[in-house]
DNA sequence: CGTACGTTTGATCTTTCTCAATAATGGTGG
DNA sequence: CCACCATTATTGAGAAAGATCAAACGTACG
């Protein structure tokens, strides 16, 4: 069940669809001394505050960025999916700014921080990827910020669900206009800044819509197109890159930005 | 008016503060071809769709990163002061994602981005050094997804007040307890994801709770440590060095994450 | 001195939240 | 395999924060 040869496979897979990595920067990557962990749903992997020791990759399951406010409401600001890295925000900083926490059960690969830190110190190319992809999370990261701040709560919720979708394809991890989304209504509120009750409401109005089609937590894409439209969706933000690509599914398109 | 002599280096300064660089590396930024170029308010610097030439830092003036959702709404996402990258989340995707636009009258330098790609690529302390000043970026940008997602009307609207107010002490640009916001109330709602008309309502009730003091654009903090409470502020998030630290004004008291 | 932009204010409307209860569902121990 | 429990999902009714619409007021500036 797990990718037990090169956990880090996907990952670096990744890193070379931005960055130009040479064979040796491939080879000091997997040099690097990884120690595979396994989560239980749930489970923090690191808490706001905390001075982290590891810097870790999500190898299987699923992970979310979060914080609290004073209030106690939680707000959700990024899903990870295998092959993200998870802790690239603490390799530099010493206090961690936000909770990350597995949402299933899950597999992560632990660098000691200080064994990254000297090798994206030492090689520059490695440092430029790691670079490459922290940007491009911070585009995701812009447009969730769009997402909470000017979309009514059905455009919301329209665009988690196609961004998922589309993330997942890019990395072969879904078929085409399917996927089981790993998070109860209550955590997609908390992505969407909505409450529960109303993420219900929408998603009934979506499938009442002839949108999607759900049953527990699978998903399935009725209306791609309309879909999109209705979470004002467009995959440019993603940055992911046309060349080198997997297989196309059905989701993955035109390009954006006429 | 302007800083003739070193442009780039409240932004070196800052780059300093989070990062080991030698004098050899603060050479190589320093020969870097830069010119500086004078900007109208709303003026845009870069446009969502276009693709970057240069990569800049602002010197001068007021700058903010915004999108567009597909209905024309605004959300204004990061605000930029004197000291900061601009252009660094272009400097390795080739199409921008977001739009960079003047608030105010301000100044740049423009680098040209296959300069800055080459020197990140050849030298690994400068490629860390940006690497951490993007995750701090990308810090505040969590935050400001929980300001607009999780928080009512008059805490987003006092914790954009305080961030604001303690990024421009660290950087040494306001005397205590006093700013010119250099944002209408419009663009405030955009920041805030919230309505103009609203924005102008809490404003004046912070002010008539006496937290606040206002005339034209300038604010004063009369209450700083109720504004901190009202806007659930807390700087842990914003990173900010406490060693080689500019003089302490007053905002900047307490380490937070007890 | 008039025009444009930004601010302020009032009245009304809508989306979304809150509170509260009920129904599914999945997992667990017997 | 079944009864029981804890989550999670669903539904309804009422409340509230914030949006919308519309107008008046200031102020800067050409």
């Amino acid at each position: 069940m797990e990718a037990a040869e090169q956990p880090l496979a996907p990952f670096v897979r990744d890193l070379r669809r931005h960055a130009a990595l040479a064979d040796e920067d491939i080879a000091a990557i997997a040099s690097l001394p990884v120690r595979l962990r396994k989560l239980d749903p749930g489970q923090y992997i690191i808490r706001e505050g905390d001075a982290p020791t590891h810097c870790c990759i999500l190898v299987e399951g699923y992970v979310i960025r979060q914080k609290l406010t004073g209030e106690g409401a939680r707000q959700i600001m990024a899903l990870c999916i295998p092959g993200d890295g998870i802790d690239f925000q603490n390799i530099f900083l010493d206090v961690s700014d936000h909770a990350v926490q597995s949402l299933t059960a899950a597999t992560v690969a632990d660098i000691p921080r200080d064994e990254l830190q000297d090798l994206v110190l030492k090689n520059a190319a490695i440092g430029a990827a790691v670079l490459q992809a922290t940007l491009v999370e911070a585009s995701i990261l812009r447009e969730w910020v769009v997402n909470v701040g000017r979309r009514d709560a059905r455009a919301r919720i329209a665009h988690v669900l196609c961004e998922f979708a589309v993330r997942l394809e890019a990395r072969g991890l879904a078929t085409d206009h399917s996927f089981e989304l790993p998070m109860t209504q209550e955590q997609l509120a908390d992505a969407t800044g909505l409450t529960s009750v109303h993420v219900n409401r929408v998603l009934k109005g979506l499938e009442a819509e002839g949108l999607i089609w759900r049953r527990r937590r699978n998903i399935q894409f009725v209306d791609w197109r309309a879909l999109q439209q209705v979470g004002d969706f467009s995959r440019a933000y993603l940055h992911i890159p046309a060349e080198d690509h997997v297989p196309v599914r059905g989701l993955i398109d035109a390009p954006d930005f006429g």
